[in-house]
DNA sequence: TGGTATTTGTCCGTATGTATC
DNA sequence: GGATACATACGGACAAATACC
Protein backbone atom coordinates (compact mmCIF):
# COMPACT_ATOMS: atom_id res chain seq x y z
CA UNK A 1 0.00 0.00 0.00
CA UNK A 2 1.35 3.12 -1.45
CA UNK A 3 1.96 6.35 1.08
CA UNK A 4 -0.12 8.97 -0.48
CA UNK A 5 -0.40 11.97 1.98
CA UNK A 6 -3.69 12.92 0.11
CA UNK A 7 -5.73 10.28 0.40
CA UNK A 8 -3.93 9.37 4.20
CA UNK A 9 -5.45 12.55 4.97
CA UNK A 10 -8.77 12.20 2.94
CA UNK A 11 -9.12 8.49 4.25
CA UNK A 12 -8.90 10.18 8.30
CA UNK A 13 -11.65 13.11 7.34
CA UNK A 14 -13.68 10.41 5.55
CA UNK A 15 -13.36 8.39 8.87
CA UNK A 16 -14.26 11.10 11.39
CA UNK A 17 -17.01 11.95 9.33
CA UNK A 18 -18.09 8.26 9.50
CA UNK A 19 -17.68 8.51 13.08
CA UNK A 20 -19.58 11.09 13.64
CA UNK A 21 -16.45 12.72 14.97
CA UNK A 22 -18.03 15.54 11.90
CA UNK A 23 -21.33 15.75 11.90
CA UNK A 24 -23.99 16.35 9.27
CA UNK A 25 -24.02 20.09 8.60
CA UNK A 26 -21.39 21.14 10.56
CA UNK A 27 -18.27 22.49 8.98
CA UNK A 28 -14.96 20.70 9.18
CA UNK A 29 -11.42 22.76 10.52
CA UNK A 30 -10.21 25.52 8.03
CA UNK A 31 -8.15 24.36 5.52
CA UNK A 32 -5.16 26.21 7.44
CA UNK A 33 -6.16 24.46 10.11
CA UNK A 34 -6.21 21.19 8.35
CA UNK A 35 -2.41 22.10 6.87
CA UNK A 36 -1.41 22.77 10.50
CA UNK A 37 -2.54 19.36 12.03
CA UNK A 38 -1.19 17.66 9.01
CA UNK A 39 1.87 18.80 8.27
CA UNK A 40 1.67 19.35 4.87
CA UNK A 41 0.92 21.80 2.12
CA UNK A 42 -2.53 23.47 1.31
CA UNK A 43 -2.96 21.86 -2.13
CA UNK A 44 -2.65 18.20 -0.29
CA UNK A 45 -5.47 19.18 2.10
CA UNK A 46 -7.32 20.42 -0.93
CA UNK A 47 -7.14 17.78 -2.65
CA UNK A 48 -8.22 15.08 0.11
CA UNK A 49 -11.27 17.45 -0.02
CA UNK A 50 -12.03 17.80 -3.41
CA UNK A 51 -12.23 13.78 -3.07
CA UNK A 52 -14.55 14.26 0.21
CA UNK A 53 -16.93 16.37 -2.40
CA UNK A 54 -17.19 14.21 -5.23
CA UNK A 55 -17.92 11.37 -2.70
CA UNK A 56 -21.64 13.60 -1.50
CA UNK A 57 -19.36 13.89 1.96
CA UNK A 58 -18.87 17.44 1.59
CA UNK A 59 -19.49 20.49 0.16
CA UNK A 60 -17.44 23.50 0.05
CA UNK A 61 -18.79 27.03 0.79
CA UNK A 62 -16.80 29.60 -0.29
CA UNK A 63 -15.41 32.68 2.25
CA UNK A 64 -17.00 30.48 4.71
CA UNK A 65 -15.92 26.66 4.81
CA UNK A 66 -16.53 22.82 4.51
CA UNK A 67 -19.59 21.42 4.89
CA UNK A 68 -20.56 17.88 6.45
CA UNK A 69 -23.50 16.61 3.44
CA UNK A 70 -23.01 12.87 4.55
CA UNK A 71 -25.64 11.64 6.50
CA UNK A 72 -26.55 7.96 6.86
CA UNK A 73 -29.80 6.41 5.12
CA UNK A 74 -31.18 3.67 6.80
CA UNK A 75 -30.37 1.25 3.41
CA UNK A 76 -32.14 -1.47 1.44
CA UNK A 77 -30.62 -4.80 1.61
CA UNK A 78 -28.14 -3.85 -1.72
CA UNK A 79 -26.56 -1.19 -2.49
CA UNK A 80 -24.05 -0.76 -5.64
CA UNK A 81 -21.66 2.67 -6.20
CA UNK A 82 -18.77 3.18 -8.22
CA UNK A 83 -16.61 0.19 -9.40
CA UNK A 84 -17.31 -2.33 -6.96
CA UNK A 85 -17.52 -5.71 -7.84
CA UNK A 86 -20.76 -8.17 -6.32
CA UNK A 87 -18.37 -9.87 -3.83
CA UNK A 88 -17.10 -6.62 -2.54
CA UNK A 89 -20.10 -5.30 -1.79
CA UNK A 90 -21.89 -8.42 -0.62
CA UNK A 91 -19.19 -8.34 1.99
CA UNK A 92 -19.50 -4.86 2.52
CA UNK A 93 -23.23 -5.27 3.41
CA UNK A 94 -22.26 -8.65 5.53
CA UNK A 95 -24.64 -11.38 3.09
CA UNK A 96 -23.79 -14.37 2.02
CA UNK A 97 -23.30 -14.08 -1.53
CA UNK A 98 -23.09 -16.92 -4.38
CA UNK A 99 -22.78 -16.99 -8.23
CA UNK A 100 -23.26 -19.84 -10.32
CA UNK A 101 -22.05 -20.41 -14.30
CA UNK A 102 -24.96 -21.17 -16.23
CA UNK A 103 -23.65 -20.40 -19.70
CA UNK A 104 -20.06 -20.31 -20.76
CA UNK A 105 -18.73 -20.57 -23.80
CA UNK A 106 -15.23 -18.47 -26.31
CA UNK A 107 -16.85 -16.64 -29.27
CA UNK A 108 -15.63 -14.33 -32.42
CA UNK A 109 -17.47 -11.03 -32.42
CA UNK A 110 -19.74 -10.96 -35.21
CA UNK A 111 -22.13 -8.10 -36.43
CA UNK A 112 -24.60 -8.54 -33.85
CA UNK A 113 -22.10 -8.97 -31.37
CA UNK A 114 -20.34 -5.56 -32.61
CA UNK A 115 -23.56 -3.83 -32.70
CA UNK A 116 -24.11 -4.78 -28.67
CA UNK A 117 -20.90 -4.39 -27.50
CA UNK A 118 -18.99 -2.45 -29.40
CA UNK A 119 -16.20 -4.71 -29.45
CA UNK A 120 -14.08 -4.85 -33.21
CA UNK A 121 -15.57 -7.57 -35.20
CA UNK A 122 -13.40 -10.57 -35.01
CA UNK A 123 -11.89 -10.36 -31.92
CA UNK A 124 -11.97 -13.14 -29.83
CA UNK A 125 -14.21 -13.26 -26.82
CA UNK A 126 -15.31 -15.14 -23.37
CA UNK A 127 -19.20 -14.85 -23.17
CA UNK A 128 -20.92 -16.38 -19.91
CA UNK A 129 -24.38 -15.58 -18.42
CA UNK A 130 -24.13 -15.48 -14.13
CA UNK A 131 -26.40 -15.92 -12.21
CA UNK A 132 -26.02 -14.10 -8.69
CA UNK A 133 -27.38 -15.27 -4.94
CA UNK A 134 -27.49 -13.50 -1.99
CA UNK A 135 -28.56 -14.85 1.01
CA UNK A 136 -29.51 -17.75 -1.61
CA UNK A 137 -32.05 -15.26 -3.25
CA UNK A 138 -31.26 -14.90 -6.87
CA UNK A 139 -31.04 -11.35 -7.56
CA UNK A 140 -28.90 -10.65 -10.62
CA UNK A 141 -28.61 -12.25 -14.51
CA UNK A 142 -24.82 -11.52 -15.81
CA UNK A 143 -24.17 -11.55 -19.69
CA UNK A 144 -20.54 -11.08 -19.94
CA UNK A 145 -18.29 -10.30 -22.66
CA UNK A 146 -14.61 -10.61 -21.90
CA UNK A 147 -11.50 -10.02 -24.19
CA UNK A 148 -9.64 -13.12 -24.24
CA UNK A 149 -6.50 -11.57 -24.98
CA UNK A 150 -7.03 -9.47 -21.73
CA UNK A 151 -8.41 -11.63 -19.69
CA UNK A 152 -6.77 -14.83 -20.19
CA UNK A 153 -7.34 -18.70 -19.17
CA UNK A 154 -10.67 -17.72 -18.02
CA UNK A 155 -12.00 -20.93 -16.54
CA UNK A 156 -15.93 -21.51 -14.73
CA UNK A 157 -14.21 -22.09 -11.71
CA UNK A 158 -12.56 -18.18 -11.74
CA UNK A 159 -15.98 -17.11 -12.96
CA UNK A 160 -17.96 -18.74 -10.03
CA UNK A 161 -15.38 -16.59 -7.66
CA UNK A 162 -14.76 -13.15 -8.56
CA UNK A 163 -12.88 -12.52 -12.38
CA UNK A 164 -11.72 -9.04 -11.41
CA UNK A 165 -10.04 -10.58 -8.46
CA UNK A 166 -8.08 -12.91 -11.17
CA UNK A 167 -7.74 -9.73 -13.32
CA UNK A 168 -5.78 -7.95 -10.69
CA UNK A 169 -4.38 -10.83 -8.84
CA UNK A 170 -3.02 -13.23 -11.05
CA UNK A 171 -2.89 -11.50 -14.66
CA UNK A 172 -1.92 -7.73 -13.32
CA UNK A 173 -4.47 -6.19 -15.11
CA UNK A 174 -5.58 -3.17 -13.50
CA UNK A 175 -9.76 -1.88 -14.00
CA UNK A 176 -9.67 1.43 -14.18
CA UNK A 177 -13.03 3.00 -15.86
CA UNK A 178 -16.40 2.01 -16.48
CA UNK A 179 -19.18 3.49 -18.36
CA UNK A 180 -22.57 2.48 -16.88
CA UNK A 181 -26.20 2.98 -18.47
CA UNK A 182 -29.15 1.76 -16.82
CA UNK A 183 -32.34 1.36 -18.38
CA UNK A 184 -35.40 -0.85 -17.70
CA UNK A 185 -36.65 -3.43 -20.32
CA UNK A 186 -39.36 -6.03 -20.44
CA UNK A 187 -38.25 -9.93 -18.57
CA UNK A 188 -37.15 -12.59 -21.04
CA UNK A 189 -37.25 -16.72 -20.55
CA UNK A 190 -33.80 -16.43 -18.62
CA UNK A 191 -35.27 -13.84 -15.97
CA UNK A 192 -38.60 -16.45 -15.57
CA UNK A 193 -36.54 -19.28 -15.21
CA UNK A 194 -33.99 -17.83 -12.83
CA UNK A 195 -34.75 -15.10 -10.69
CA UNK A 196 -37.34 -14.90 -8.23
CA UNK A 197 -39.88 -11.89 -9.82
CA UNK A 198 -42.94 -12.17 -8.10
CA UNK A 199 -45.43 -9.95 -10.76
CA UNK A 200 -42.59 -7.64 -11.83
CA UNK A 201 -42.71 -7.64 -15.57
CA UNK A 202 -39.39 -6.26 -15.92
CA UNK A 203 -35.97 -6.13 -14.67
CA UNK A 204 -33.13 -2.98 -13.97
CA UNK A 205 -30.14 -3.35 -16.44
CA UNK A 206 -27.08 -2.24 -15.95
CA UNK A 207 -24.80 -2.13 -18.68
CA UNK A 208 -21.17 -1.77 -18.30
CA UNK A 209 -17.99 -0.97 -20.63
CA UNK A 210 -15.12 -1.43 -18.79
CA UNK A 211 -11.18 -0.07 -19.59
CA UNK A 212 -7.97 -1.49 -18.37
CA UNK A 213 -5.56 0.95 -17.05
CA UNK A 214 -4.65 1.03 -20.94
CA UNK A 215 -6.99 2.14 -21.81
CA UNK A 216 -8.59 -0.60 -23.68
CA UNK A 217 -12.41 -1.81 -23.09
CA UNK A 218 -12.04 -5.23 -22.30
CA UNK A 219 -15.70 -6.01 -20.97
CA UNK A 220 -19.01 -5.59 -21.77
CA UNK A 221 -21.40 -6.38 -19.25
CA UNK A 222 -25.28 -6.48 -19.12
CA UNK A 223 -26.74 -7.26 -15.91
CA UNK A 224 -30.31 -7.96 -15.07
CA UNK A 225 -31.50 -7.51 -11.63
CA UNK A 226 -34.82 -7.89 -9.92
CA UNK A 227 -36.23 -4.97 -9.69
CA UNK A 228 -37.36 -5.14 -6.03
CA UNK A 229 -33.55 -5.31 -4.84
CA UNK A 230 -32.08 -2.88 -7.17
CA UNK A 231 -31.00 -0.04 -5.38
CA UNK A 232 -28.10 2.55 -7.56
CA UNK A 233 -26.66 5.51 -5.80
CA UNK A 234 -25.25 8.58 -7.41
CA UNK A 235 -23.83 11.87 -6.56
CA UNK A 236 -23.52 14.89 -8.70
CA UNK A 237 -22.49 18.49 -8.41
CA UNK A 238 -23.99 21.72 -10.88
CA UNK A 239 -21.10 23.10 -12.35
CA UNK A 240 -21.62 26.33 -13.44
CA UNK B 1 -18.77 34.30 -16.81
CA UNK B 2 -15.65 34.15 -15.13
CA UNK B 3 -12.63 33.73 -17.28
CA UNK B 4 -11.22 30.78 -15.39
CA UNK B 5 -7.94 29.06 -17.03
CA UNK B 6 -8.48 25.40 -16.34
CA UNK B 7 -11.70 25.51 -17.72
CA UNK B 8 -11.29 27.24 -20.75
CA UNK B 9 -8.77 24.17 -21.28
CA UNK B 10 -10.96 21.74 -19.88
CA UNK B 11 -14.02 23.05 -22.88
CA UNK B 12 -11.29 23.44 -25.71
CA UNK B 13 -10.07 19.67 -25.18
CA UNK B 14 -13.64 18.28 -24.91
CA UNK B 15 -14.32 20.10 -27.72
CA UNK B 16 -12.01 18.80 -29.85
CA UNK B 17 -12.84 15.48 -28.43
CA UNK B 18 -16.66 15.69 -29.67
CA UNK B 19 -15.30 17.06 -32.98
CA UNK B 20 -12.86 14.17 -33.18
CA UNK B 21 -9.63 16.35 -33.43
CA UNK B 22 -8.03 13.85 -30.77
CA UNK B 23 -10.27 10.30 -31.50
CA UNK B 24 -11.15 7.15 -29.39
CA UNK B 25 -8.05 5.49 -28.15
CA UNK B 26 -5.46 7.98 -29.36
CA UNK B 27 -3.24 9.85 -26.98
CA UNK B 28 -3.15 13.81 -25.89
CA UNK B 29 -0.40 15.66 -26.53
CA UNK B 30 1.82 15.66 -23.40
CA UNK B 31 0.84 18.01 -20.64
CA UNK B 32 4.46 19.86 -21.58
CA UNK B 33 3.27 20.60 -24.86
CA UNK B 34 0.31 21.60 -23.67
CA UNK B 35 1.48 23.81 -21.09
CA UNK B 36 3.59 25.47 -24.03
CA UNK B 37 0.48 25.89 -26.46
CA UNK B 38 -2.18 26.82 -23.46
CA UNK B 39 0.74 29.21 -22.26
CA UNK B 40 0.07 28.37 -18.22
CA UNK B 41 1.45 26.19 -15.62
CA UNK B 42 1.65 22.18 -15.61
CA UNK B 43 -1.21 22.39 -12.90
CA UNK B 44 -3.48 24.24 -14.79
CA UNK B 45 -3.33 21.44 -17.49
CA UNK B 46 -3.31 18.98 -14.99
CA UNK B 47 -6.61 19.97 -13.55
CA UNK B 48 -8.45 20.23 -16.85
CA UNK B 49 -7.40 16.58 -17.65
CA UNK B 50 -8.47 15.53 -13.89
CA UNK B 51 -12.28 17.07 -14.78
CA UNK B 52 -11.87 15.09 -18.27
CA UNK B 53 -11.04 11.97 -16.44
CA UNK B 54 -14.14 12.47 -14.09
CA UNK B 55 -16.38 12.91 -17.14
CA UNK B 56 -14.95 9.36 -18.59
CA UNK B 57 -13.15 11.20 -21.64
CA UNK B 58 -10.27 9.94 -20.95
CA UNK B 59 -8.03 8.01 -18.95
CA UNK B 60 -3.91 8.51 -17.74
CA UNK B 61 -1.79 6.35 -18.12
CA UNK B 62 1.07 6.77 -15.85
CA UNK B 63 4.38 7.00 -17.83
CA UNK B 64 2.56 6.79 -21.12
CA UNK B 65 0.18 9.51 -21.70
CA UNK B 66 -3.43 10.63 -21.93
CA UNK B 67 -5.63 8.22 -23.46
CA UNK B 68 -8.95 9.42 -25.26
CA UNK B 69 -11.89 6.91 -24.60
CA UNK B 70 -14.87 8.71 -25.30
CA UNK B 71 -16.99 7.55 -27.82
CA UNK B 72 -20.20 8.48 -29.24
CA UNK B 73 -23.04 6.01 -28.60
CA UNK B 74 -25.67 5.90 -30.90
CA UNK B 75 -28.39 6.97 -28.13
CA UNK B 76 -31.93 6.41 -27.39
CA UNK B 77 -34.13 9.07 -27.55
CA UNK B 78 -33.76 10.46 -23.48
CA UNK B 79 -30.70 10.79 -21.57
CA UNK B 80 -29.65 12.48 -18.22
CA UNK B 81 -26.61 12.75 -16.11
CA UNK B 82 -24.93 15.40 -13.89
CA UNK B 83 -27.60 17.65 -12.43
CA UNK B 84 -29.23 18.95 -15.91
CA UNK B 85 -32.90 20.11 -15.28
CA UNK B 86 -35.36 18.75 -17.75
CA UNK B 87 -35.76 21.60 -19.44
CA UNK B 88 -31.78 21.51 -20.17
CA UNK B 89 -31.94 18.00 -21.07
CA UNK B 90 -34.90 18.93 -23.64
CA UNK B 91 -33.11 21.50 -25.11
CA UNK B 92 -29.78 19.43 -25.32
CA UNK B 93 -31.96 16.80 -27.34
CA UNK B 94 -33.52 19.48 -29.84
CA UNK B 95 -37.11 17.88 -28.26
CA UNK B 96 -40.38 20.07 -27.40
CA UNK B 97 -40.22 19.97 -23.65
CA UNK B 98 -43.77 20.59 -21.77
CA UNK B 99 -44.38 20.64 -17.94
CA UNK B 100 -48.27 20.52 -16.44
CA UNK B 101 -48.44 21.08 -13.08
CA UNK B 102 -51.23 18.51 -12.05
CA UNK B 103 -51.32 19.28 -7.94
CA UNK B 104 -49.96 22.11 -5.84
CA UNK B 105 -49.70 22.71 -2.15
CA UNK B 106 -48.79 24.03 1.09
CA UNK B 107 -48.10 21.90 3.99
CA UNK B 108 -46.14 20.98 7.24
CA UNK B 109 -43.33 18.63 7.66
CA UNK B 110 -45.51 15.58 9.99
CA UNK B 111 -43.75 12.52 10.58
CA UNK B 112 -45.00 10.18 7.81
CA UNK B 113 -43.17 13.08 5.81
CA UNK B 114 -40.13 13.25 7.75
CA UNK B 115 -39.84 9.57 7.04
CA UNK B 116 -39.81 9.93 2.91
CA UNK B 117 -37.64 13.22 2.44
CA UNK B 118 -35.43 13.48 5.94
CA UNK B 119 -36.79 17.35 6.31
CA UNK B 120 -37.40 18.18 9.81
CA UNK B 121 -40.71 17.41 11.20
CA UNK B 122 -42.86 21.14 10.97
CA UNK B 123 -40.68 22.55 8.07
CA UNK B 124 -43.07 24.61 5.66
CA UNK B 125 -42.37 23.06 2.43
CA UNK B 126 -44.51 23.21 -0.97
CA UNK B 127 -45.71 19.61 -2.39
CA UNK B 128 -46.42 19.16 -6.47
CA UNK B 129 -46.99 16.58 -8.79
CA UNK B 130 -45.80 17.63 -12.44
CA UNK B 131 -46.12 15.51 -15.23
CA UNK B 132 -43.53 16.10 -17.73
CA UNK B 133 -43.64 15.40 -21.74
CA UNK B 134 -41.27 15.04 -24.57
CA UNK B 135 -42.53 15.71 -27.62
CA UNK B 136 -46.30 15.49 -26.29
CA UNK B 137 -45.54 12.38 -24.81
CA UNK B 138 -45.93 12.33 -21.24
CA UNK B 139 -42.75 10.39 -19.94
CA UNK B 140 -41.90 11.42 -16.26
CA UNK B 141 -44.57 12.28 -13.37
CA UNK B 142 -42.92 14.49 -10.69
CA UNK B 143 -43.19 14.30 -6.64
CA UNK B 144 -41.85 17.87 -5.52
CA UNK B 145 -41.09 18.85 -2.23
CA UNK B 146 -39.45 22.06 -1.37
CA UNK B 147 -38.66 23.97 1.25
CA UNK B 148 -40.72 27.10 1.55
CA UNK B 149 -37.68 29.38 3.37
CA UNK B 150 -35.58 29.06 0.54
CA UNK B 151 -37.47 28.76 -2.68
CA UNK B 152 -39.54 31.38 -1.89
CA UNK B 153 -42.94 32.55 -3.12
CA UNK B 154 -43.20 29.26 -6.07
CA UNK B 155 -46.24 29.52 -8.12
CA UNK B 156 -48.06 26.97 -10.35
CA UNK B 157 -46.55 29.32 -13.38
CA UNK B 158 -42.66 29.22 -12.56
CA UNK B 159 -43.34 25.27 -12.17
CA UNK B 160 -43.91 24.72 -15.30
CA UNK B 161 -41.43 26.70 -16.50
CA UNK B 162 -38.38 25.48 -14.46
CA UNK B 163 -38.20 25.88 -10.68
CA UNK B 164 -34.77 25.32 -11.15
CA UNK B 165 -34.25 29.19 -13.08
CA UNK B 166 -36.18 30.75 -10.95
CA UNK B 167 -34.05 29.75 -8.10
CA UNK B 168 -30.59 30.75 -10.04
CA UNK B 169 -31.61 33.61 -11.54
CA UNK B 170 -34.49 35.08 -8.88
CA UNK B 171 -33.30 33.95 -5.85
CA UNK B 172 -29.83 33.86 -6.56
CA UNK B 173 -29.77 30.23 -4.54
CA UNK B 174 -27.09 28.04 -5.87
CA UNK B 175 -27.89 24.37 -6.40
CA UNK B 176 -24.71 22.80 -5.69
CA UNK B 177 -24.97 18.99 -4.83
CA UNK B 178 -27.47 16.21 -5.46
CA UNK B 179 -27.41 13.07 -4.12
CA UNK B 180 -29.83 10.49 -6.49
CA UNK B 181 -31.36 6.77 -5.95
CA UNK B 182 -32.56 5.17 -8.65
CA UNK B 183 -35.10 2.02 -7.69
CA UNK B 184 -37.82 0.33 -9.54
CA UNK B 185 -41.08 0.39 -8.62
CA UNK B 186 -44.47 -1.02 -9.25
CA UNK B 187 -46.90 1.71 -11.18
CA UNK B 188 -49.66 3.44 -9.14
CA UNK B 189 -52.67 4.85 -9.98
CA UNK B 190 -51.12 8.58 -11.03
CA UNK B 191 -48.75 6.44 -13.17
CA UNK B 192 -51.82 4.90 -14.62
CA UNK B 193 -53.85 8.10 -15.13
CA UNK B 194 -51.05 10.05 -16.73
CA UNK B 195 -48.28 8.27 -18.11
CA UNK B 196 -47.92 6.09 -21.00
CA UNK B 197 -47.22 2.59 -19.55
CA UNK B 198 -48.09 0.31 -22.43
CA UNK B 199 -48.12 -2.88 -20.71
CA UNK B 200 -45.16 -2.42 -18.19
CA UNK B 201 -46.07 -2.62 -14.72
CA UNK B 202 -43.34 -0.54 -12.93
CA UNK B 203 -41.49 2.87 -13.28
CA UNK B 204 -37.82 3.55 -12.78
CA UNK B 205 -37.51 5.99 -9.82
CA UNK B 206 -35.20 8.68 -9.41
CA UNK B 207 -35.29 10.14 -5.68
CA UNK B 208 -33.17 13.36 -5.52
CA UNK B 209 -32.10 14.95 -2.15
CA UNK B 210 -30.79 18.41 -3.22
CA UNK B 211 -28.47 20.61 -1.48
CA UNK B 212 -28.02 24.72 -2.20
CA UNK B 213 -24.77 26.49 -1.43
CA UNK B 214 -25.17 26.75 2.34
CA UNK B 215 -25.55 23.16 2.08
CA UNK B 216 -28.89 22.88 3.30
CA UNK B 217 -31.21 20.41 1.77
CA UNK B 218 -33.99 22.60 -0.23
CA UNK B 219 -34.85 19.98 -2.36
CA UNK B 220 -36.66 16.08 -2.07
CA UNK B 221 -37.96 14.83 -5.45
CA UNK B 222 -38.81 11.26 -6.81
CA UNK B 223 -39.53 11.32 -10.62
CA UNK B 224 -41.26 8.26 -11.92
CA UNK B 225 -40.28 7.47 -15.38
CA UNK B 226 -42.04 5.16 -18.22
CA UNK B 227 -39.38 2.87 -18.63
CA UNK B 228 -39.18 2.63 -22.09
CA UNK B 229 -37.76 6.21 -22.27
CA UNK B 230 -35.31 6.17 -19.40
CA UNK B 231 -32.03 6.13 -19.72
CA UNK B 232 -28.99 6.79 -17.21
CA UNK B 233 -26.00 7.34 -17.73
CA UNK B 234 -22.94 7.09 -15.26
CA UNK B 235 -18.96 7.30 -14.86
CA UNK B 236 -16.40 5.89 -12.35
CA UNK B 237 -12.91 4.89 -11.72
CA UNK B 238 -11.65 2.65 -9.76
CA UNK B 239 -9.56 3.33 -6.75
CA UNK B 240 -6.85 1.62 -5.60
C1' DT C 1 20.63 -5.48 -20.86
C1' DG C 2 21.10 -0.91 -19.53
C1' DG C 3 20.97 4.03 -19.64
C1' DT C 4 18.48 8.18 -20.91
C1' DA C 5 14.62 10.85 -22.16
C1' DT C 6 9.74 11.35 -21.80
C1' DT C 7 5.49 11.42 -19.32
C1' DT C 8 2.50 11.28 -15.57
C1' DG C 9 2.06 11.44 -10.15
C1' DT C 10 2.88 13.65 -5.72
C1' DC C 11 4.05 17.50 -2.97
C1' DC C 12 5.61 21.99 -1.64
C1' DG C 13 5.63 27.18 -1.25
C1' DT C 14 3.90 31.47 -2.77
C1' DA C 15 0.98 35.04 -4.71
C1' DT C 16 -3.40 36.89 -5.87
C1' DG C 17 -8.46 36.95 -6.22
C1' DT C 18 -13.05 36.67 -4.23
C1' DA C 19 -16.66 35.71 -0.90
C1' DT C 20 -18.09 35.78 3.85
C1' DC C 21 -18.06 37.25 8.59
C1' DG D 1 -12.28 48.06 6.52
C1' DG D 2 -10.00 44.07 8.32
C1' DA D 3 -9.72 39.18 9.24
C1' DT D 4 -10.85 34.70 7.72
C1' DA D 5 -11.71 31.13 4.33
C1' DC D 6 -11.94 29.07 -0.05
C1' DA D 7 -10.48 29.47 -5.38
C1' DT D 8 -7.25 30.03 -8.99
C1' DA D 9 -2.72 30.02 -10.78
C1' DC D 10 2.30 29.77 -11.05
C1' DG D 11 6.73 27.52 -10.67
C1' DG D 12 9.74 24.11 -8.98
C1' DA D 13 11.42 19.55 -7.13
C1' DC D 14 11.47 14.78 -7.03
C1' DA D 15 9.37 10.05 -7.72
C1' DA D 16 7.61 6.38 -10.59
C1' DA D 17 6.31 4.22 -14.85
C1' DT D 18 7.11 3.84 -19.58
C1' DA D 19 9.38 4.33 -24.13
C1' DC D 20 13.35 4.31 -26.89
C1' DC D 21 17.85 3.67 -28.35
Amino acid sequence: MAKIKYLEIYNDLKNKIDSKVYTFQQLLPSENTLVKHYDCSRNTVRRAIANLVSDGYVQTIHGQGVRVIYQELKQKEYLFGGIETFKESSIRNKNKYRTEVVFFTELTVDEEIEQLTSFPISTEIYYLQRVRYLDEKPLIIDYNYFRKDIVKDLTKEIAEDSIYEYMENELKENIITTKRMMTVEKINELDQTYLNLQDYNCVAIVTNFTFNADGVMFEFTQSRHTPDSFVFFEQAQRIK
